[in-house]
DNA sequence: CGGTATTGTTCAGTGCACCGACAAACCCGA
DNA sequence: TCGGGTTTGTCGGTGCACTGAACAATACCG
């Protein structure tokens, strides 16, 4: 029985565009602080006393994984965690000042590894891989909402 | 200090499309066989009796992840591993009758899901997406080989 | 032929990512 | 006010993914 071709199966592209990035990150970003680490630094900076669950939402990561990511970034002192006074259930989190510092040192970083990711493209090409991309996530992550429960055995 | 958009991070754009394409897989591919799994099946239908790392050479994945992934499929009684007697320091894999009817059920089942996740892009754009996915990815990989250690401390 | 280098696999450690189950806190209607 | 339903966070379990180190079998070379 035949084979595929497994260049043409987008979850088999997904997952080696991100070992790409992986090791960019990692040779040029940080090798302490990871991505989605800084995904979460990033999100701090624009809403300071956000609770755990919206930050997830914000990056796109579901209750386990962010407390996790979250418990790893307290450790490292770059963020504060207090429960929230109005509503017992959440905890409110701030980066601390060691924790906005890191975030501006990974930003120019990022940037820098960014330019040296997509230079094999040419400015509109970059301009259309990020339309396709956003609009492939986006669309998966509508199913989900709607949940027609294509359920498979 | 200013956030970024992580919209125009491919790092982060890779990692929502990989979450799509995960949740997809779930619901309409299999919960048991793992979209990796069904790579390392894949390979061994077109190059049965390849060994281990040479496996984890085709479908992008280091000697220590494919351990494991293999092993799991092992486990399920989908592949068989048998030491080599020209040089016993590789295993040579090879799929059960069992592993070889799974990986026909899950190719028809791949098809359609890919046909769904790709359903918000035209034919052109499918043809486009996957060719700046491949180029972005490539050229990364080349540096991994070029490795000029651009180490971070 | 024997010592050294290379190659294939495994192991330990860290981190991301999901699901389902659970407890505490909250909310709302009877 | 009390009792059921919802929301926030934790916990346990599984699986992917990488690094670096250990180990064994083989290959190479003087």
């Amino acid at each position: 029985m035949a084979a595929v071709d497994l260049t043409t199966h987008p979850g088999h592209l997904a997952r080696r565009l991100q070992q790409a990035h992986h090791l960019l990150w990692n040779t040029m970003v940080s090798e302490e602080i990871t991505s989605p680490q800084f995904a979460v630094l990033n999100v701090l900076v624009a809403e300071p006393g956000l609770d755990q669950r919206s930050v997830g939402e914000r990056v796109g990561l579901d209750r386990s994984t962010i407390a996790e990511v979250i418990s790893r970034l307290g450790r490292r002192g770059l963020l504060d965690k207090v429960r929230d006074p109005q509503d017992g259930r959440r905890f409110l989190l701030r980066l601390t000042d060691e924790g906005a510092r890191m975030h501006r040192k990974l930003t120019v970083r990022t940037a820098r590894m960014n330019q040296v990711f997509l230079a094999p493209l040419s400015e509109e090409e970059q301009a259309v891989f990020f339309e396709l991309l956003q609009r492939v996530s986006d669309a998966a992550e509508g199913l989900r909402r709607a949940a027609p429960l294509g359920a498979v055995r």
